[in-house]
RNA sequence: GCGGCCAUAGCUCAGUUGGUUAGAGCACAAGAUUGUGAUUCUUGGGGUCGCGGGUUCGAAUCCCGUUGGCCGCCCCA
């Protein structure tokens, strides 16, 4: 048993964890590029401050916050919103519009590790800056559908929910309700559906009892699961902050059904995500069988690059976290296999042949292809298993006999087949016997 | 921050009411086998029984603490 362990809530990356996570982030990674955005990154650690101001003081204790031998007060990044408003704040100017970015990252957040959270993680981030419209919407709910799309999940696997922050506000106060009531209201909202009438509690404390007939309005507001519905719902209102609200859900769910992509689309206006700087369209991702937490959520927060000291800017975004991605994939057996298979193991009969076979092998390996061979003197029979266990297509032989003749032996590992190649041509039969595969 | 369950070899686990030097399978390594891959056999390395304290003639086993893991609550950016 090793001294020391890793810390709470952090993993070792082996090999084959390390290839897992490289999958995931290659997915992530080809569904950015293909949408058109560009990568960044940014320092792991930042000023505590950054995320006070963002979040305000309590999200301190969640932080793996310290003062630096400087007296900094500095904390890891728990995420990367706030970084990367700072950083597109800093030169918004200079930067070309649509603001088209994505990261692959680590957070760390000091909390109790259970399933599907952990204290160090990997987050895909994605933003668009600077389009007030719907349309920054559609291409990221589309680009998050993407990039779980790649890993081979479908609409069976996973699916989005779709909710909008605004639309809450403004009927709430079409229903008469002053904003610290509204609050009220979505902070209840967001809990119903785990903790049903005893999410109102809360609200009752602070506001006194809803009326009836408004908690009626408003539970069934939250029960609305279409487009059809929820303009049903809104038509006997007087709104012109509620019209352009549906204009653009209308906006969002046409385009993203021309884009084939309605059936992983859910209306669900029982999405409301905890923190309340999100400012219109909310979203979050689920497995369809629902026993995993959020694979990603995001939404709109117009307000924040500004509140960060930059200039005003819409924004819209979302993450992604690989730890629950990676349930996912093995509940559904998307886990890639673990290959480690050279394209070629060269058998070596004894020290004599290694002077000859170190120059192919070098030539070889410069020439692209993946070459092993043994450290040590080794029979010819425990190469001949090494060679195969190793999973390589071919083997090449150089023993005594060949080099006397100036060949070399090239076998087919797959059906034990073997033929003698000129030493000068091995690069060129190689390829050949490579690229037929 | 709170609660439940758990911790023996790299992995999966056994280990009797507390009793000699803590075991198995798998994995790893060497050999049987000095020019051709299976299987098999032999052998080997690898453990302060998570850590610390206590009870006892004697602790992997019982008690307390602690660290870590899994799971739930709070929270979830």
């Amino acid at each position: 048993m090793a001294s020391f362990q890793s810390l709470p809530g952090f993993r070792d990356f082996y090999p084959e964890e390390f290839s897992r996570r490289q999958h995931i982030f290659r997915v992530w990674r080809q569904g950015a590029s293909a949408f058109g955005f560009q990568e960044y990154d940014a320092p792991v650690l930042e000023p505590l401050e950054l995320y006070k101001t963002k979040s305000g003081d309590e999200i301190e204790a969640q932080l793996f916050s310290f003062t630096d031998k400087g007296g900094r007060e500095v904390a890891l990044r728990p995420e990367m919103t706030p970084t990367v408003c700072r950083m597109v704040g800093a030169k918004a100017g200079a930067l070309k519009r649509p603001i088209k970015w994505f990261s692959i990252a680590e957070f760390y957040r000091y909390e109790r590790a259970q399933k599907g959270r952990l204290r160090a993680f990997n987050q895909f981030n994605a933003d668009i800056f600077g389009e007030a419209g719907p349309e920054a919407e559609i291409e990221l709910i589309a680009l998050l559908i993407q990039c779980l799309n790649g890993f081979g999940l479908t609409k069976d696997d996973f699916y989005i929910r779709l909710s909008d922050r605004d639309l809450w506000f403004f009927y709430l106060e079409a229903l008469g309700l002053n904003e610290n009531q509204a609050r009220g209201i979505l902070s209840a909202i967001d809990r119903y559906e785990k903790m049903g009438d005893d999410a109102f509690t809360g609200y009752t404390e602070v506001h006194g009892e809803l009326a009836a007939a408004t908690k009626e309005k408003v539970l069934t507001f939250l029960k609305i699961k279409s487009l059809g519905e929820l303009e049903s719902t809104l038509a006997p209102f007087k709104s012109d902050k509620l019209a352009v609200r549906l204009a653009d859900w209308r906006k969002v769910l046409g385009g993203l059904a021309a884009m084939k992509l309605n059936d992983f689309v859910a209306v669900d206006l029982g999405v409301v995500r905890g923190l309340a700087y999100y400012t219109g369209f909310v979203f979050e991702a689920f497995d369809r069988k629902g026993d995993l937490r959020a694979l990603a959520g995001g939404g709109r927060y117009n307000d924040l690059v500004k509140k960060l000291g930059g200039p005003d800017l819409p924004a819209v975004g979302f993450a992604i976290g690989d730890v629950t991605t990676g349930l996912l994939l093995e509940q559904r057996g998307l886990t890639p296999r673990f290959v480690t298979a050279p394209d070629i193991y060269v058998v070596i009969g004894g020290e004599l042949e290694r002077a000859a076979a170190f120059g192919d092998i070098h030539a070889l390996r410069g020439a692209g292809w993946r070459v092993e061979y043994p450290f040590k003197e080794l029979a010819f029979g425990k190469q001949f298993k090494a060679a195969s266990e190793s999973g390589a297509k071919l083997a090449l032989i150089y023993g005594g006999d060949e080099l006397a003749k100036g060949v070399v032996k090239i076998r087919d590992l797959t059906d034990r087949s073997e033929q003698e190649v000129p030493r000068d041509q091995v690069l060129v039969c190689v390829r050949d016997f490579l690229s037929g595969h």
